[in-house]
DNA sequence: TCCTCCATTGGACCAAAGTCCAATATCTTT
DNA sequence: AAAGATATTGGACTTTGGTCCAATGGAGGA
């Protein structure tokens, strides 16, 4: 169940703070990449491996708490913990709003860091999953018809099929096609499942 | 739906402080009651509406991170606005961490305040919401005998009532009796419900 | 025009679930 | 010991849902 190993990145300007937390986090065990300003991050391939981010929050160009910004913007999840020599209160603010899971200031201490850290993977591994059902969830939902679509949220606000016929005018044999129909395409093994399906892709039962 | 009026506190050791808020507050049409100290507060009885919290960092005795925290030990789940003077980082980290809505300096704009006011009583309504649903969900799952709660998480697992049977080594005649019982016991009109009840609840499907 | 997808329906059945009825055996508590 | 809750089962039905096979009509693309 453990994915690949997990890699920790360090984007901060100064080279001493990079090769120190380098060494901290391959001592600990950790896969470490190092990058010197938030737009050599951007332009690395990043493998699809869970991970998280240790930021510095001034850097030149692009800052971190742009980056963390623009990240959230593109979609990507990756947990973001913050350090900073001087920090302001508002710069926290605004990035633990945003979703850090972080923010330290130096000098911190490692366990802090490493604390955070294995917390931001913990937080991927789990988003990433999330994530990896709800994007198979979605092309199923895309494969059904209309109709299908449209009996999907009968079903699963618990109508019977002569009900949902009624409502919509057309036969309980025709509904119990598209109700077979919407089963296999969701992959769904009983009506349970489906229900918890519904409700991950937020489909809702039609208005009464 | 709209609850009873919010209601907005306000616990500053400051007169001048609780002064200006009330104003500011009241003239934009919300309901404040203004407390010298987190004591004053925990000891004052507070009615069963939404509202929020607008709580200073920096005050004698007990000071404003130690009362959020004291609020969650509580299960209180009043969302805090943090307002300081003087903020430290470290802080602001901990308040937000600690679920604050906001952690805003003096001098801040009205703007923010109210902003940050509406953010909390939205959040408040919608956790009472929830938690109300909650109790009333807990209630009933009490009142499942220990096998009808057995039942109950296998059925939720989709399975059909004779592979219950065979599983429970009973016959499969028993299973719809405590299959009935859930039902009605949960208030649940449709297998559908009753799949929902247990997503909220944390009913879990036997293992396997 | 032909083919495919979509929506629709029918018939014939089978399997599963729900609903009345009633009954028995334990166990705990008053 | 009697009362009440819990767990169990049976019989007899009805209702629902699911599954074959087969067919029709319309819309849209190749």
């Amino acid at each position: 169940m453990t994915d690949r190993k997990p890699i920790v990145y360090v984007v901060d300007d100064d080279p001493s703070v990079r090769r120190a937390l380098e060494r901290l986090l391959r001592s600990t065990g950790h896969e470490a990449r190092t990058f010197a300003s938030a737009l050599d991050f951007i332009d690395y391939e990043h493998p699809d491996v869970p991970g998280c981010l240790v930021l510095d929050v001034r850097m030149p160009k692009l800052n971190g708490l742009d980056l963390q910004d623009l990240l959230i913007k593109k979609g990507n999840s990756i947990p973001v913990i913050f350090i900073t020599g001087h920090g302001t209160v508002p710069d926290s603010v605004r990035a633990l709003k945003g979703g850090a899971v972080d923010f330290l200031q130096k000098p911190f201490e490692d366990g802090d860091l490493l604390e955070a850290v294995s917390r931001g993977i913990e937080n991927h591994r789990h988003e990433r999953r999330k994530q990896k059902e709800m994007k198979i969830l979605r092309a199923r939902l895309n494969t059904l018809t209309p109709r299908e679509r449209e009996v999907f949220g009968f079903v699963i606000s618990g109508m019977l099929n002569k009900q949902i016929a009624y409502d919509l005018g057309i036969s309980e044999k025709t509904i119990k096609v598209h109700r077979a129909k919407v089963m296999q395409k969701m992959g769904a093994g009983s009506l349970a499942d489906l229900v918890r399906f519904a409700e991950k892709l937020g489909v809702n039962p039609p208005p009464a």
